[in-house]
DNA sequence: TTACGTTACTGACACGAGCAAGTTACACGT
DNA sequence: ACGTGTAACTTGCTCGTGTCAGTAACGTAA
């Protein structure tokens, strides 16, 4: 029964209730440590706590301490396929379970300098999938920022946690088309810059994997997401010996495959695809797309765990991130 | 050069900068209503502020205010295609042109009560795609909220603007079929619940335009994301008579497109097709599916419009929302 | 007894900004 | 000269917390 004139229940209402100070309470309710309190005050002020439905506000929380328990990601501003959107919702889960709230902030950073951003938010951390320059990690920092996270980005980044999963992927394409008796492989490269953060890392694990297997260099062509741009890449590929390709990722895949039935190629007799991310779309394709998935709750509990050991000041575990990508075998390779 | 020792810079900083008190900085930033400064004040005030870099704490003015300047964005559990991601990308863009800041916050509810959400960030408004409570709108209202949304939910909510835009979605399909001479329509429903709020309000608009155009009501049948259980309902509609069907979405559609195949049918002739949303893979697919685009910057810049004259107590304008959904006209339909 | 330590608290300040109420200084009318 | 009005400020309180520095009560040892 909230009334809609009640005023918010400040910790002044529970120590009041509790017949304590205010002081005492904020002890109580954050287990300060090296403070002694008796048990029969400690429960006095948590039964007063919960009957009066008290909940600090973090407004105030965020003033007194200079830091909020905010943890801000700033979304790239192409659009974020289903993978990604998981990958947040698993990593809020995971960072709710202590007590972090996860939000997102979506949008190209012109829209707003994001100094402006974390301003307003004041976050324990933040995550971005791009880079962030020293200067802007420097002012973060001063601002009270706790962590500061390029996911991706140049290789003198300090941390760049989604890098390793990336090339997984993109060696683990090409580990499959080798074992399949493919030695000449061709790589499509999506048409849009914006993901250049994503497809390059995912080339690169290719790349590996290809050296690795003793077969040459991939052949990297762009296929733009439509059926007539792509076939000239898929004719090219074929006269050069290609007989597989590895495509950035489903989108990529099914262009290829639109490509080659314009040329009149069939898969995977004359060539054979590969995609990452298994969108729903893929195991509809025809031939069904075979593809390779991420397990996104794992990298997002890797993430959280990151997260919070930076935040609370503790050595960062080194990731075990063996066994997180997987190839899901369909028709198309 | 942002020393890391530096701490914040505060309004006090550029009170003294400028050689007035920090009420005068206060006044002159936010142009304060009946406050009048002269002329040579108040850009003294803005040099010294703009020189020091000056940005107010967030947390600060939130506690004093009772309100921040963030707009909260609760994601529905289901996985966000792209087409809901772009909507935030403008909805954010579009907030952020007056000052107010989008985040999201994806997730299934169930991780953390959502009180605790809405106390953690004290925002101006909480937009979300289910409905809530009459208790939790109640209670968000007393904490300071200055508007809440269900965007989608049941039909006795006070404001659901995504409605009347996905209603349009499932009309316009229902209506270009009609107009290509089907009078024998059926309507692919998703397999996964948890999309029924976005759902119920499509095959709203196909009864629509069915009863409208003097046609049968649509014949609906679940059509799960696999081609071997999607062949037995497109068998069943075309035992039926059914010529066509619009599909709840483009994966949907593609799904029927697959399992047309099992069953040896071919679109459009033995059954036309038409989907929503115009994802990359609609135009792969084969045959090229047609879809129903929503014009998503427009959406967004209404939402945003909407939020803001709450936020400021304006009475809210109807919206203009005629043309915001088409037809991109491929080979399917 | 005094000195000292521990337990279990309380009082008061600070964080940074907004805003009501008070204070000059000056112009204007009578 | 004196009130009145207004432009152009400043002083000081407030929002709700975390936390440092007390302090009273109660031992306990010398």
């Amino acid at each position: 029964m909230t009334d809609s004139t009640t005023r918010r229940v400040t910790s002044a209402d529970v120590a009041k209730r509790a017949g304590v100070s205010r002081a005492t309470v904020s002890y109580v309710l954050n287990d300060t440590p090296h403070q002694t309190i008796s048990a029969g005050t400690r429960s006095r002020v948590i039964e007063a706590a919960t009957s009066l439905g008290y909940a600090p506000s973090a407004a105030a929380r965020a003033l007194r301490t200079g830091r909020s328990d905010v943890v801000l990601c700033l979304l790239p501003d192409w659009p974020i396929g289903p993978e990604v959107g998981t990958l947040l919702g698993n990593l809020s889960t995971e960072l709710a379970r202590s007590g972090l709230t996860f939000v997102a902030h979506p949008g190209s950073q012109a829209d707003r300098p994001i100094a402006d951003l974390w301003k307003a938010i004041t976050p324990a951390a933040v995550l971005a999938f791009t880079d962030f320059t020293p200067a802007e990690i420097n002012a973060m920092r001063a601002a009270g920022v706790a962590l500061v996270v390029g996911l991706l980005g140049r290789s003198d980044s300090p941390r760049r946690e989604l890098e390793v999963p990336q090339q997984r992927v993109g060696r683990l394409q090409a580990e499959h088309l080798i074992a399949a008796g493919h030695t000449v492989i061709g790589y499509a490269y999506p048409d849009d810059d914006r993901v250049r953060i994503f497809a390059e890392p995912r080339l690169e694990g290719t790349r590996t994997a290809c050296a690795a297997g003793g077969v040459a260099e991939p052949s990297v062509r762009i296929v733009p997401l439509d059926a007539d741009a792509a076939a000239p890449a898929v004719k090219a590929w074929h006269d050069e010996g290609v007989t597989a390709v590895c495509a950035y990722n489903d989108d990529v895949a099914m262009a290829v495959l639109a490509g080659m039935r314009r040329v009149g190629l069939r898969a995977p007799a004359d060539l054979a695809v590969i995609g990452v991310d298994d969108i729903p779309a893929a195991r509809l394709a025809v031939p069904a797309l075979t593809t390779v998935t991420t397990d996104q709750a794992a990298v997002a509990a890797h993430l959280a765990t990151t997260v919070l050991a930076a935040i609370n000041g503790r050595p960062v575990a080194p990731g075990e991130l063996s066994g997180i990508v997987q190839v899901v075998r369909r028709e198309s390779a």
